[in-house]
DNA sequence: GATGAATGAGCATTCATTCAT
DNA sequence: AATGAATGAATGCTCATTCAT
C-alpha cells in the first residue's frame, strides 16, 4: 500500500497509464459498447469511485485510451537503421511493412482503432484527436512523395494529394479488413499486391 | 391512421418494415451504441410494448435492420441494360461506379454497415449473415475475372482468389472512408483512380 | 373446426372446462406465480384473446379453476359399497383410505391446494369457495363422529367439535406433507400410524 | 439517519438485516406473488438500486428471508431452564409449547414458512436450505426419542424415525393451520389434544 | 488518495387486458 | 366465437456518478 518517496512522484502517472491499458483491452474485448467503467475498476483492483478519482467521467478515460492508441499508432514501427529510408520509394514501401508489423504484432490496436473511428461521428474530441494523428500521417506521406520526386524515383505526373489519400485509404483498408476477419496469408497476400500496384502507380508512366 | 384498401392486407409487413428501417436510421444517428428500443416506438408512434409484439427482443429487431441492410446493399445499383456488362471489364467497373452511386445517394448505408461490422465480432448471427452476402459478391466476382479470362479482357497470369479479395478490400475501404469524411470530391477522385489501377492491374502483363 | 349440431350446445362448455384444466396444469407445474394467461391460451392452441372471451379476466379463470379442484377434491374417493360404511368407524378410516387414494392417484391435486390456500388469504372469493368446502366437510364428519357414537362404537366422552378439527387438521397435514416431498413409503406408514392413533383416541377411555 | 457512535460500525449489517426483515413482512402481506423489490427499497426509505447494492438480485433477497427465517425458527422458543428439559418426554412435550407459543407471538412466521414452502418445489436453493433445517430438526427429535427410551419414560416398542416424521408432521400441521385460519381457541384446543395423543402412543403399550 | 454507500435515470422485457374486425 | 394488433403499467436490473469519510 505504502510507496517509496521516489515511487510517489509517479504513482499517479503509472495508475493513469494503468487505467487507460485496461479500458483499452476491455473495449478490444467488448467494444465501446461493452466498456463498464466498474469492470475497468475491478481489474484495476480499485473501488469503481476510485477510478472517477483519476477520471472525472467515463467521456475522459475514453479519450485517455484515444490518445494511447494514438501515440502507440504512430510510434510502433519496425526498427530499423536511418540511412535505410534515404530512397523515398523505400520508404512507401516501409510504410506498408510497418502495418504488416503491426497487424501481426499488435492486431488488437486496430479494433479499436475501428470503434474509435465510429464513436469520433458523435464524440468531437474523439474526431479531433484522430484528424490531428491523420494530419500527420499525410503530412509525412506529402513530404516522402514530394522527396522520391525530387529524387526522381516517383514520376512527376501524380497528383499528390490524390496519391496520399489513396495510400492512406488503402493502409485502413488493410485494417478494417484484418479487424473482420483477422490477421491472414490471405491478408499477408494482398498487403503484397498492393506494394507492387502501388510501387507501379508511382513510377509508371501511363 | 388511415388505409387505403389495397394496403390494407399488408399492415404487418408494412409496421415490420417501418420499424426496420427507423431502428436503421437511429443506427446511422446514435449507433448501436445508441439504440433505444423505446425510441425506435415513439418514432413510429406506437407503444414500446407493441414493438415487442413485431420484434420479441431487441437482437431480433437488430437482426431484422441487417437483412434490410444487406437486400439493399445487393439490391441497390444503377440501373443499366443487360449487354451493357457483356464485357467482364466493364462488368467490374460497373462495380465501382456502383459503389460510387450508394456513396452518394445512400451514404448511411455505409454508416450502418461499419457498425454492423464491428458488432459481429461479438454477435454470431450477424456475422453469418453479413459473411452470406460476403460469400454471394465474391461468387460474383469470381464468375465475372473468369468470364474476363475467357473473353481475353483480363490476362490469364492473376491470381482469382487474391484478386477478388483485392477488389472486395478496396471497396470495403472506399465505404469505410466515407463514414469518416463523408463523400467528397477528393473520395470520389480516389475511385477513379482506384479504377484505373485495377484495370490495369487486370490488364497488365507485368 | 365445424361442429355438428348436437356438439354445438357443449362446445362452449367444453372449452370452458378444457381453459380451466390446463390453467389447474400450469399451476401445478409453475405455482400460481408461474400462471401465464398466455400460456394456458397457447396450450389449448387458442388466441389468448379468446381465452378473455371464456374468462373476463385472470381472476375469473382462476375462480374456474378452484371450483374445478374443490369438486374434484370432494368426488374423488375410492369406490366402495354403501353398506361398507355402515359402521361409522369404519367410514371415518375410510375418510383416511380415501386420502391415501388420493395422495397416490392425484398428487397434483394437493399441491394446487396448497397453492389455493395460500392465496385465499388475499383473495375473499377463493376464501370463500374454500370455506364451503371445509363446511361441507365437517358437516359430514360431525355426523359420522355422532352416528358412532349412537352405535356406541365411539366413546361418549369425546369433545366433538375439537375431533372434527384435529381429523381435518390431521388430514390436511397428509397434504401438505406430500407437497412438500411427495408420496412415500414414509408417508404411507405415517397414514397408518394416523389411522391406529385416531381410532384409539375414539373408543379408549382415557 | 440518526446514528449512535456504536451502531457506526454495523451499519452495513443493519441496513441488510432492514431489508430482509422487510421484505419478510411484505412476504406475509402479499407473498411471494407480491413481493416487490421497489416495495421493499421503499419501505426501507432507500433508493432501489441501493436495494441491489446489498442483494444483487431479488433472488439473493429471498434467499436471505430464508435464512432469517430458519435461523428465528429455531431460536425462538420459550426460555425455559435447562435442568426442565432432563425428562426426554418433558422435552418432546416442550416442543408442542414452543409451537404454541410461537403460533400466538409471530404468527406471520408460519405465512412465510408456507409461501416459502411452496417455493422450495421451484428454488433449489430455498429447498437446500429448508432441508437442511429440517435435518437438524429430525436429528433433535431423535436424540430426545432415544433418550426417552433409555430413560425408560418412552416404550421401546416405537418406530423411531416414523415416529419423527409423525410429531414433525403433526407440527407442520398446526402452522400450516394457523395460515389458514389465523390462531384460535379452536387451536389451542387441538395442540393440547396433540400432547396428549402423542404422549400417550409414546407410552402406552398397544 | 481511496473507498463504501447511495442514487437518478434509464432500459429491455413482461403481461393482463382491450378493441376493431 | 375468435383473433391479430396494440397498449399501460409495471418489473428486475444496470450504470455512471456523487459524497461523506
Amino acid at each position: 500500500m505504502r510507496k517509496h518517496a521516489d515511487e510517489a512522484s509517479s504513482t499517479k502517472q503509472d495508475r493513469h497509464t494503468e487505467l487507460v491499458k485496461i479500458a483499452y483491452h476491455e473495449i478490444v474485448e467488448k467494444g465501446f459498447e461493452g466498456l463498464r467503467i466498474r469492470d475497468v475498476a475491478a481489474k484495476a483492483g480499485v473501488n469503481n469511485a476510485t477510478l472517477h478519482y483519476y477520471f472525472r467521467t467515463k467521456e475522459t478515460l475514453i479519450h485517455g485510451v484515444v490518445q494511447y492508441l494514438m501515440q502507440e499508432f504512430t510510434t510502433q514501427r519496425i526498427p530499423r537503421e536511418n540511412n535505410e529510408e534515404s530512397n523515398a520509394l523505400n520508404a512507401i514501401r516501409y510504410e506498408f511493412e510497418d502495418m504488416r508489423f503491426r497487424l501481426k504484432s499488435m492486431p488488437e490496436m486496430f479494433t479499436v482503432l475501428a470503434e474509435l473511428s465510429l464513436r469520433s461521428r458523435r464524440d468531437a474530441g474523439i474526431a479531433e484527436m484522430m484528424k490531428q494523428t491523420k494530419l500527420g500521417w499525410s503530412h509525412y506521406l506529402r513530404g516522402l512523395l514530394m522527396d522520391g520526386i525530387e529524387q526522381g524515383v516517383i514520376r512527376k505526373s501524380i497528383d499528390v494529394e490524390a496519391t496520399i489519400d489513396l495510400i492512406m485509404l488503402q493502409m485502413s483498408a488493410i485494417g478494417y479488413q484484418s479487424v473482420e476477419l483477422g490477421y491472414s496469408d490471405g491478408l499477408d497476400r494482398i498487403i503484397s499486391l498492393l506494394i507492387v500496384q502501388t510501387e507501379r502507380f508511382l513510377t509508371d508512366e501511363d
